[in-house]
DNA sequence: CCGACTATGGTTAGACG
DNA sequence: GCGTCTAACCATAGTCG
């Protein structure tokens, strides 16, 4: 007979980059799975048309696409084509083209802002909840992993702007290719281990 | 007073396309943020790149993608043919000059993000500490006043940064025009087999 | 290494304001 | 129509075979 706990079930993790490597690898698979399952149920049920292209840690892409990568991708980059294709040259058309795509990412990162704000904003209350009074009552270890979470969620839109930056600069600079001579290196050094505002002196 | 449940809670949904316009709506995008804070935490977590388009009901462009969606497009074409870009020069000086205007812009705001993020770092760092533990012997009421000015400088500087969005598009929209009001709606039978990629174990 | 299992964290359908 | 709440469903970290 055996009275002991066989698993802790699903625990809490940081989101940042995962350093065992094997571990990584069975994680990349699983949420992948998980993260293309998503994508195949939003599809059937929102009849939308929506591509998924990821690149492995080790650079392998994979890919999933309703009705297909191709489909989607191409009628992406098509639908700025055809909203210009009033308009005088080639050059111009892609070069407009490219400017209605960097519109789009600015949309696609407002989004993700907001949810990043509204995290964080509940954060901000809980923060300022613990500070005003009951703090010896609030579940302060569950909630700070949260805001731990909502804050290196907001930094990391912020590289994202700033990265788009320099996608936008880079368009203008060179009027036509659209090529990433930025860096493109997600060069956050967090530095989130960090107890040594206070020693812990128990 | 009501001892009634309020509630029944989720409940299992028919994987199919939902009918009612106005809860496909919703749904959408609901799963939608849903679909692109899954593959945020999926970069985090494993540090490889993805995008993300989908296309609404109403045949309006989505995306996610980190650290861009065209450096992941273009990488994922890369793989499979090796097209080249031809490169041309477009003369549109007057357009530049705009351009300069707004990148210009963005460098101003880049500072102030850059600004911004040393202080919310600084801030990230009293966070953890306090969730590890002994914070109960933090100096809270000061500490968090000042994270609480932090995250606030933080978010009114994103703001401004998707205030330049709308700057960027105003640009072009003299231009060309920018939003498209085709919306055929149409109805596609979606014929894609979701779950049979993955099998629901069990 | 891969699949199965389980407990738990996370997502979201439904209801309400 | 959007934000919030809640309960229930779903995804998955940790574990074992």
């Amino acid at each position: 007979m055996s009275t002991k706990k066989l698993s802790k079930g699903r625990q809490k993790i940081d989101m940042v980059k995962i350093k065992n490597e094997s571990y990584l690898q069975v994680t990349f698979s699983k949420r992948r799975a998980g993260l293309f399952k998503k994508a195949s149920e939003f599809c059937s049920l929102t009849g939308s048309e929506a591509a998924i292209v990821v690149f492995s840690p080790g650079d392998k892409a994979y890919s999933f696409g309703c009705p297909g990568v191709s489909e989607v991708i191409e009628k992406y980059e098509n639908e700025t084509s055809h909203l210009v294709n009033s308009s005088s040259t080639v050059e111009e058309v892609h070069h407009r083209a490219n400017i209605i795509r960097v519109n789009n990412e600015f949309e696609a990162l407002q989004a993700q802002l907001d949810d990043a704000k509204k995290r964080s904003d509940k954060l901000a209350e809980i923060v300022e909840a613990t500070s005003k009074r009951y703090w010896w009552q609030v579940p302060i270890n569950e909630l700070n992993i949260e805001q731990l979470e909502c804050l290196k969620f907001a930094y990391d839109e912020l590289d994202k702007k700033v990265q788009l930056r320099a996608i936008v600069a880079g368009l203008f600079t060179d009027s036509i290719s659209f090529d990433n001579q930025n860096a493109s290196g997600f060069g956050r050094a967090n530095g989130l281990q960090s107890d040594k505002f206070f020693n812990n002196d128990e």
